[in-house]
RNA sequence: CGGGGUGUAGCGUAGCCCGGUUAGCGCGCCUGCUUUGGGAGCAGGAGGUCGCAAGUUCGAAUCUUGCCACCCCGACCA
């Protein structure tokens, strides 16, 4: 049977699409911009949000619950933070609804407008900071290491599964410091949190940086972040820490009497990160057959498929797949035995495939006589013959083969497509040909690079931690001074 | 909100330019038998307001007008 994935070349959109339809993931909703999460893509959710909740707990953080519902007056309050979102809100502004006088169906209550209306959460900011004004008073009630996990729905025009759409799930870290130094250093310290995070759990290297002024969070006086980058040469932000300085404090009021019985104002910071990282696992690394999963997030690690001619064999090769389910199962391995009669062998291989479990383990007849098994990966689509007897530890071993294989893989994919363009031609010519993320001197202005993005629609992705040690030069599109080559992209 | 495109069965589509039997095909679905180590085969079956509305015509999926929805490329953005 002939699969109609289309090439990537052809149509990155068409291939995203179709995996994310194909493995089950999402679907689009009735509503525009949303989407129905479907099982199996809330699995993989479920999966980072373990992992990373364990992350933030170990660093100290817990979690919380704040409105999803923010009076329209708390966004005036702090200038650029409004300004960043007034955009894109969701307003409620009735609270009831009424039939039609004129018979026309059920229409929107006049007589009950909103004295005040709300805004969606586009994020938490303001509320959680109008919150903290009352919990924070003396430098002991410091810190406040608050997480919430929450949906929040930021109206954009233009919206792809995933990676934008109007509504999403998140989470929203928003601590309050005693000091600057103790704020930046959660700022720090989350953004490695993330970093962490992609690298080892998602199998996704990133670069670590600060963004520019134009790409800076609204309301933040620095913003952090980790990009990675995409198969199809696009950049994603894949995460952000904010450092927010005294902003939301000095605009909800938010002081503390310190040891000293001075009265200051809290240092803040938020972190975040969203669904948007299922979108960012798919794109970094499906191939043609669909999914790949990096083990540590598959929702399933193992799916046993068993192989058998008539029910005398059946009973068999299930009774021995049952048994290493079990064996599997009890070593902490996420399998599942699909011993559903209703689709033949070579169904369930490819419907595995599009799911993107790591690793298949297919048993017959022969197998239950020669005491093995046959073990494909997902990764490379290999297959070989092993030996049941040391299964437990061959799986084990594989797992991580495969996560460490993954992320080498696409650590390759990112130099191959990290390139230093010294020209203007040079860089307009990459950007065109290949794309992927372009090293280049930028003389520091927002001017500069906001006509760079109007030429090429290419923005600074960050200016990289690292790397920052190489000879000036001068900026690529203006000519002037430039101190250091900062991180180039076209971004998602 | 600009530029382009598409709406025909659950999904994918042919037919439209040039109006004319009962709107065709593939996948999927249902029934039966044979099958099961890479998307099974054969036989039979169910499933359609041709996006919506009006107009032209003896006759509209096909022509005209209006509306709606969705997709792609931009602007906006995680």
């Amino acid at each position: 049977m002939a699969k109609d994935f289309s090439t990537r070349e052809e149509n990155y959109s068409k291939w995203y699409n179709d995996i994310v339809q194909r493995a089950g993931l999402a679907e689009s909703s009735a509503v525009r911009g949303c989407m129905v999460i479907k099982p199996y893509g809330y699995a993989i959710w479920e999966k980072m949000q373990a992992a990373l909740d364990t992350m933030f707990k170990d660093t100290g953080h817990s979690n919380a619950y704040f409105p999803l519902f923010i009076p329209k007056s708390f966004f005036s309050k702090e200038a650029d933070h409004v300004e960043g979102f007034a955009k894109e809100c969701a307003v409620v502004t009735h609270y009831r609804l009424k039939n039609d006088p004129e018979g026309k169906g059920i229409v929107v209550d006049d007589n009950a407008r909103l004295e005040e209306e709300l805004v969606v959460r586009p994020t938490s900011e303001t509320i959680i900071w109008d919150t903290y004004r009352h919990w924070v008073q003396s430098y002991r009630d410091l810190p406040i290491l608050v997480n919430q996990w929450a949906n929040v729905v930021r109206w954009e025009m233009r919206t792809r599964m995933f990676l934008r759409t109007s509504e999403f799930l998140w989470q929203e870290g928003h601590t309050a410091h005693a000091t600057e130094q103790e704020a930046m250093e959660e700022t720090y310290q989350m953004l490695d949190v993330y970093a962490d995070f992609a690298e080892n759990h998602m199998a996704i290297p990133v670069l670590k940086g600060v963004k520019s002024e134009n790409e800076r969070f609204a309301g933040a006086v620095e913003t952090f972040c980790i990009e990675a980058l995409m198969q199809d040469g696009k950049a994603l932000q894949a995460g952000t820490s904010h450092f927010l300085g005294q902003n939301f404090a000095k605009a909800f009021d938010v002081k503390f009497a310190d040891k000293q019985g001075g009265l200051e104002y809290v240092w803040a910071t938020s972190w975040g990160v969203s669904t948007r990282l299922v979108g960012a696992l798919i794109m970094a690394h499906s191939d043609d057959h669909g999914l790949v999963l990096p083990p540590r997030l598959a929702p399933i690690q193992v799916v046993i498929v068993p192989i058998y001619k008539n029910d005398e064999q059946y009973e068999k090769v299930r009774s021995k797949a049952k048994e290493i389910k079990d064996r599997l199962r009890k070593q902490g391995v996420r399998v599942k035995l699909d011993d559903r009669d209703t689709h033949k062998p070579g169904w369930k291989f490819n419907e595995y495939e599009f799911k993107g479990v790591p690793v298949r383990l297919a048993i017959g007849p022969r197998d239950v006589e020669n005491g093995t098994v046959e073990l494909a990966r997902r990764d490379t689509l290999s297959k070989e013959i092993v030996s049941m007897d040391e299964l437990n530890q061959t799986i084990e071993t594989l797992l991580v083969t495969i996560q460490d294989a993954l992320y080498q893989r696409a650590l390759s994919f990112r130099e191959e497509n990290t390139r230093k363009a010294d020209s203007w031609d040079e860089f307009k010519r990459i950007l065109d040909d290949k794309g992927g993320f372009i090293l280049a001197h930028w003389d520091g202005t927002a001017e500069t690079e906001q006509k760079i993005k109007d030429e090429t629609r290419a923005t600074i992705r960050c200016i990289p931690f690292e790397d920052g040690s190489e000879e000036k030069g001068s900026c690529i599109y203006s000519g002037k001074p430039s101190k250091r080559r900062v991180v180039f992209a076209r971004a998602y």
